[in-house]
DNA sequence: GCGATACTGTACCACAGGTACAGTCTGGGT
DNA sequence: ACCCAGACTGTACCTGTGGTACAGTATCGC
């Protein structure tokens, strides 16, 4: 048997699937093992112990999440120069794609680590809030760069409206997963961009 | 040693506490029997298997959250007779009675089997499917109630707009949790009342 | 042929969920 | 005073899982 080269690639992609329909605990390294034929002693060889999985598997969601929506955003300023536009276009973008994916969204695993967090170390903690600061950071830069050419009307907190993004994709795919629709996350994404419009634009 | 009548629902509240902090199935019956003082055959006496006890947790908090938002938005309706302003007053006091909790909201039971729905069986998966339809119902019925008296400007899709609180809620347990600021959630409910009010107000 | 990489094989331990079932204490009703 | 249902305790046992330890092996590139 030629060893391979994507067999640590293949457990984290099968670990991930597994994490979101059972959650962390109830994922057995037997059954990560079983899935993509190796030994126990082959997956210690990869990971020291279940958390440095744990940790592997969130820095790859984080990344690739970051990754993918960066793009959709960057293709949106792509399109209208102007800021408001050009996010109101991202925020067409990101519902598509969300309302085509294939199936259902598989979830997001640092929602499931959230809500198990007393397994996981301080440092799988941090990480985890580090990834959600990053989105307020992201779309509050947005929001503010939108907010100098578009002087909203009242008040608006733009923390919490960057906030309101994470919140959404978070609320909805729990609520997609749930009651089995995945047309819910890809619907409030698009009321979000109504209520932008409606800050920015008065409309 | 006189036998207690409370100690299922000691052990409920426990188990809710360790089910929101580690997950369920992390969640070991040796542990909730040596919180609450019992051997491993009182548990079974209780709950016949794990299934059980998952079964009456979500019950348990199913009706306890039911209870609480009712009366809260009750609340609003008293306080003003217009649709549109009772359901504005209960959503402050809905973001007022978040903002006031003594210590951090410690999450919500239907998201957290959300994220390990494998582990339960059909029934509790549809019942917390029904759990998160009868919200939509419940505030799409105000929705439309509001619209009637309001006609909203542009089209909008009431149903995700009931939804949405359900998801800012959930959205929001969860950025409160991995951030550990309890601010959040009754932010995003702030805002959402802004939104109600631009959309039916247009202001 | 050598060493790094990617594993296999074997043996072992503690703990968790779960099953089975007999025994015990207590309070309330008769 | 007695009985019985409710609320447990005690003991024994089985399986599966996470985890540890460590020696051995096949393949590839140099």
């Amino acid at each position: 048997m030629r060893p391979r080269t994507d067999t640590k690639e293949r457990l984290l992609s099968l670990a991930e699937e597994r994490v979101l329909a059972k959650g962390f605990s109830a994922t057995s390294i037997d059954e990560l093992i079983a899935g993509v034929g190796i030994t126990k002693s082959g997956f210690f060889y990869h990971f020291r112990d279940k958390n440095e999985l744990a940790r592997a598997l969130l820095l790859r969601y984080l990344e690739q999440d970051r990754a993918v929506l960066e793009a959709i955003f960057q293709r949106g300023d792509d399109l209208h120069d102007d800021p408001l536009h050009g996010f109101l276009v991202g925020l067409k973008l990101f519902a598509e794609m969300l309302a085509n994916l294939p199936e259902q969204h598989p979830g997001c695993i640092a929602a499931s680590y959230c809500y198990q967090d007393q397994l996981f170390d301080r440092e799988i903690r941090d990480l985890n809030a580090a990834g959600m600061l990053a989105w307020r950071q992201r779309f509050g830069e947005r929001l503010q760069r939108i907010a100098e050419v578009y002087p909203p009307r009242h008040d608006v907190d733009l923390d919490a409206l960057a906030d309101m993004i994470s919140t959404l994709v978070e609320g909805g795919l729990i609520l997609g997963r749930a009651l089995r629709d995945a047309t819910i996350l890809p619907r409030q994404i698009l009321l979000y961009r109504d209520f932008i419009r409606a800050i920015f634009l008065g409309n």
